[in-house]
RNA sequence: GGAGAGGUGGCCGAGAGGCUGAAGGCAACGGUUUGCUAAACCGUCGUACGGGUAUAAACUCGUACCCCGGGUUCGAAUCCCGGCCUCUCCGCCA
């Protein structure tokens, strides 16, 4: 959520922010909502004092006295009652809209209209050239007994799948490999509930909007979350920090939960874009600065990159432009790994800054040593999501024999083995 | 699933129609003492919105807020109704 005063005193930068997200929202409309809300509420605060004033005398007040004050409390109390009336219209209408309010990008971000217009950065490790014909992971997965779509499928629908034998070993491999990475770093490990109430969904942004891309537990109004980004940065929720504690810095491990509702037909081959994965997630809660902002941006992107080059992985880092960022986004970086069977790079990690705008939705404030209360800011990124990772990781690695190589900071993960090679 | 209890400041906890923005304690902050630390003692110590003086810090006035929303009342943290949330006991179970 935005702070209205902002938008008040800039609503063309709103507008603006709004349009170059690719967003619709009347701010015009906001504002005079606010404004409405403004004047009623000047108005009801005289009234209260009034009220007071004469509710003080009461007590010493008899006979007719008394009456004629009654009396011109009770008219006090109807205006009251129709200004709240009043209100009761206007602020739910209010309030729904400040929700819908796009954070404005940060004004390094490119503009854009869609994923095609992000800028590249940088590039970092060498694209393998293969002087044999390469499988895909699905190939490789099903004569390795890696990987079981059919079966996924069978017993799942379309976009699942099974992980089986070395398949699930090397799954839990990458995924226990950036774990104790992201420890190593100083980071707090936390294993998270993943059925999320509708208030931290909302807190974190995902509610309103992403409803359709979410699986609602609707008997118990919790909801599956599409990644641990909700519990990690909802964790201190409604709390008020102490400026020593920040900034907190925390990682999961989670499955992740996406019915890529309106992706019907998109990526629909191989394990790239699925129903149910395992991510680990970091998230830091810094202090409301916005040059701290950039520094842990930077620091989340490259952890995240130290994990791709610790595994060798050719990868490339993209300026997410403004028609690609999510509504309460800043700036996002998104990195994306080199996947030779769709012959580009494919998004693997996404590595956002917020700074306000979670917080304000969570509630989720520090106290600074000048004793002001200030909203934290929050970002996030993923250290390694897998089954994804495993399409460069598989594919990147074959040998000419139908084997795969084990990136050497897995092998310890695996049995200290160096190949994973076909049953006989 | 059955039966109860409860939601009050950063935290714990009292308050049971006006004297309560709220006792007391802890934590925090400032000070005295001290070789340093600790202890002891003194003091300060909620948030939001709006107005006033001031560049601002600060100060000051008003209003609201004791989970949320209604109601009773001249007046509600306190009484009534609804909702949300939490806890305890019993049962079942990983």
């Amino acid at each position: 959520m935005i702070d209205i005063k902002l938008v008040r005193e800039n609503p063309q930068l709103f507008k603006d922010g709004a349009k170059a997200k690719r967003f619709d929202v009347d701010i015009d409309r906001l504002l005079a909502l606010d404004s409405k809300i403004l004047g009623a509420k000047q108005i009801l605060q005289d009234i209260a004092t009034e009220k007071n004033r004469i509710g003080k005398e009461i007590p010493k007040m008899q006979g007719d006295e008394k009456q004629k004050v009654l009396a011109e409390m009770a008219k006090l109390k109807e205006k009251e009652a129709a200004l709240n009336d009043e209100l009761k219209t206007i602020q739910p209408a209010f309030d729904a809209l400040m929700l819908e309010v796009p954070h404005p990008p940060a004004p390094e971000v490119p503009l854009g209209m869609d994923d095609t217009q992000n800028v590249e950065l940088y590039k970092k490790g060498e694209v393998r050239k293969f002087d044999f014909e390469p499988k895909d992971h699905i190939q490789l997965g099903l004569s390795l007994g890696m990987i079981d779509v059919e079966r996924g499928v069978k017993l799942a629908g379309a976009r699942n799948y099974f992980l089986t034998g070395d398949g699930a070993i090397l799954h839990r491999a990458v995924m226990n490999f950036a774990m104790d990475f992201m420890i190593s770093r100083g980071y707090t490990p936390m294993m998270v509930p993943l059925l999320m109430r509708n208030e931290a969904m909302r807190g974190t942004g995902y509610f309103p909007g992403s409803e359709e891309q979410t699986y609602q537990m609707e008997r118990d109004e919790l909801n599956l979350v599409g990644t641990a980004e909700v519990p990690l940065t909802a964790y201190h929720m409604g709390e008020l920090l102490s400026e020593k504690q920040l900034p907190i810095k925390i990682v999961a491990m989670s499955s992740c939960f996406r019915r890529e509702a309106g992706a019907a037909g998109k990526d629909t081959y191989g394990l790239y874009r699925i129903h149910q994965f395992d991510k680990v997630e970091q998230v830091i809660i810094g202090e409301n600065d916005e040059e701290k902002s950039r520094q842990y941006h930077q620091e989340i992107l490259s952890n995240s990159e130290a994990v791709l080059q610790a595994m060798e992985l050719p990868y490339r880092v993209v300026n997410v432009c403004t028609g690609d960022l999510g509504r309460g986004q800043v700036q996002k970086f998104d990195i994306e790994t080199w996947m030779p069977s769709r012959k580009s790079y494919g998004e693997t990690h996404s590595a956002s800054r917020f700074y306000e705008f979670q917080a304000r939705r969570l509630n989720l404030r520090y106290k600074t040593e000048q004793k002001k209360n200030l909203f934290c800011h929050t970002l996030n990124n993923t250290v390694i999501a897998s089954p994804r990772v495993l399409i460069p990781i598989m594919e990147l690695y074959q040998n000419a024999d139908g084997s795969i190589t084990i990136p050497k900071v897995l092998r310890p993960y695996m049995g200290n083995r160096e190949r994973i090679e076909p049953k006989v």
